[in-house]
DNA sequence: GACAGAGTTCCGTTTATCGGAACGAACTAT
DNA sequence: ATAGTTCGTTCCGATAAACGGAACTCTGTC
């Protein structure tokens, strides 16, 4: 399957770059990839070319730009969006309720995908592209529970300003996360808006590694603890499993 | 600067498929970049080897695949954009005027995010993604004036040509240097738009370590010494500490 | 059932990429 | 100071590798 090797030997040059946040020098890039001096140069110098890479004038190391990191996050968008994509709409269907997609980003949670079940009084709390701190809603309160202990704390405080403006601090997360460990799911009930309620799973592909977050939210008079465990959760469960294995099946493919 | 072509080419199509989150045909591709149907079909496989892009296997469209997703992660670049959103978006409310986020890319600023107040007449300077030469422009300058004086000049010298062009020199920066350490604010009086103005402060983590700089432009009549002293300045020194805090407590919390 | 359109494969030509070697710049140690 | 060392960059000729046209396949349509 002729395919172009200058393309790959960019990749390889990326990979090492983004194992150092703090910077590459052209060296450190020969001794990883074993390229020659010169075709490193020349892929750095390429890669410098088109902004994905730029280089520190002072110390001469090279380090990922922003330009790259764009269309990172596009494609994490684009890429689980589209795994979860049938799974979002089966549990749409059997919910009647609305479907919720979350990204982790830092310490922060994206929503990337949005599904309306057939059920009249609809619940829109996020839309595509919101953001909000980990914790604050049910599909960021899932990923923050995913978390290490050491990273949740972290978040935490980097947020202490933004969850302030929700009314949250940091006992309330721990609560929250102690409940998370106990029943197995995160969930919301009228933190954000009052009359609604969401209840939502982390899709892990290792341990303490969350790619996602998939959430159901509805009206509290449809998120009772009958429906909830008859209902909704067995299918939030299955959905999360099956999107869970889809994503790591995909991740070893290319880990290799 | 003999730079590789495949690699300019595979950006392209990056590019393409960064636009359609449904994914894009190879056709699309092909009348999108102009290249043949062969290159355009060459460069998606290689793409796809590399695990960049993935290609549907029932519609054969191709989209933006996870291991270009997880770069940004693995690089723990955290979006200043996303930390810096509701800043600016209270920066806009407040000000009504026009706010810009820019990052420093070795010697160059790149503009990473705009908010647009109410005010009818727009000063929309820069967009995002756009690059400037270090001291160009308020929020360039105050990422130029706030590195150590051996990097500025660094700075001056590789950017001299580009400098040129907008009609700076490095005696110019060098007095609104000056005027930043007297004044404390980066200020920009319709050197690029002459019938604008803005004012900036950078983003420190450290000492002569600016992440970000964040700008207030408007024409010049909203721009006086007065109002910058009232209503912008204050504010914008609010939103700056706010984002300060937060970056240096997610640099904290990576670093090690 | 032939046609149209899209995607993929083949293959000979040539160009664009490669790597060795030479150069230059910055640091260190003497 | 100065020679030595290391790292980054530039040059250039040889050649491997990428290019594009054409042929082929598949799918869906009229």
């Amino acid at each position: 399957m002729a395919t172009i090797g200058s393309i790959a030997r960019a990749a390889r040059v990326l990979d090492v770059l983004a194992d150092r946040p703090q910077g590459a020098a052209l060296t450190d890039v020969v001794s990883q990839t074993a390229f020659t001096k010169t075709t490193a140069h020349r892929v750095l110098a390429s890669l410098q070319e088109i902004n994905y890479v730029f280089q520190e004038p002072a110390t001469r190391t090279y380090r990922l730009a922003t330009r790259l990191g764009e269309l990172s996050r596009r494609a994490s968008m684009i890429d689980v969006g589209a795994m979860a994509s049938r799974g979002m709409d089966r549990l749409a269907e059997i919910t009647e309720d609305t479907v919720f997609l979350s990204v982790p980003e830092g310490p922060v949670s994206v929503c990337v995908a949005r599904r309306v079940g057939a059920y009249p009084i609809r619940t829109l709390t996020l839309d595509r592209g919101d953001r909000r701190p980990l914790g604050v809603g049910a599909g960021a309160l899932a990923l923050y529970c995913a978390l290490p202990d050491a990273a949740r704390q972290a978040a935490t405080k980097v947020n202490r300003l933004w969850l302030d403006e929700y009314g949250f601090d940091a006992d309330r997360l721990e609560r929250s996360h102690a409940a998370f460990e106990r029943t197995g799911y995160a969930r919301n009930d009228g933190s954000v808006v009052s009359a609604m309620s969401a209840i939502a799973l982390p899709i892990l592909t290792g341990p303490g590694h969350a790619v996602a977050a998939l959430a159901v939210g509805a009206i509290n008079e449809r998120m009772g603890d009958d429906r909830i465990a008859d209902v909704i959760l067995p299918a939030l469960r299955e959905e999360a499993k099956r999107l869970a294995q889809r994503m790591s099946d995909w991740e070893d493919t290319t880990d290799q």
